[in-house]
DNA sequence: TTTATATATAATCAATTGATTATATAATTA
DNA sequence: TAATTATATAATCAATTGATTATATATAAA
């Protein structure tokens, strides 16, 4: 039943509306947190905790670019994800107004 | 924004190993909850709690058979539980030893 | 109609969680 | 090197949650 658990335990990650979004975010495509926080107009360590969970789980990564972290989805091999995000109507309209408005 | 709120929801339901576990034994054929009670090796009342969500939430259905009330899977529609369902192996064996212990 | 069995509900409580506030670190720019 | 920007971490706290205990309801059997 180890798997269960384990499962469980990636269940419950994606059962945020925070997270989940975040996730639905990168989907799009890779985002430094300031673009996450000004999308979802929430606070910079609000958007830290949560992408902290997401990178403990192993369901995002992040790579630096000078001052900006970005992070990306991190999700192969678990079809029960991918079968969730694509369940979510997509998020780009709410990203492409935004590009170079915050980094770089 | 509303999707994604309530597939948060229903992932946070999922996101419960005792839950999950519920509905992957419900994956293979209806069980009352006497069954699932022995099955899980937990409490009565424990059982009771989260089929109560499960159903709040319209992932299960029920139907009493005379002093069992027997519940059963009931997500059409949500190909993601589907596709998270098919990812636990199958809990078969801890369900067919069971077969007239318990009920009727 | 009393007793037993199956299930639900309510109350309680400890543990977990999400958000906020404050502070620290790291990279960049002036 | 000082100031600024991006991000992380730690501490705190209210709210939520899962389990337990106790009790209620409903069906069936004696």
């Amino acid at each position: 039943m180890e798997q269960i658990n384990e499962l469980a335990e990636n269940l419950k990650l994606l059962g945020d509306k925070t997270r989940l979004t975040i996730l639905a975010l990168l989907k799009e495509r890779p985002l430094c947190v300031c673009d996450i926080v000004d999308i979802l107009e929430t606070s910079q360590p609000n958007a830290s905790q949560h992408l902290r969970k997401l990178k403990s789980a192993g369901l995002v990564s992040e790579t630096r670019k000078g001052q900006w972290i970005y992070y990306s989805l991190n999700i192969e091999g678990k079809i029960y994800i991918q079968a969730v995000l694509d369940y979510i109507p997509s998020l780009k309209q709410k990203i492409d107004p935004m590009k170079n408005d915050c980094c770089e």
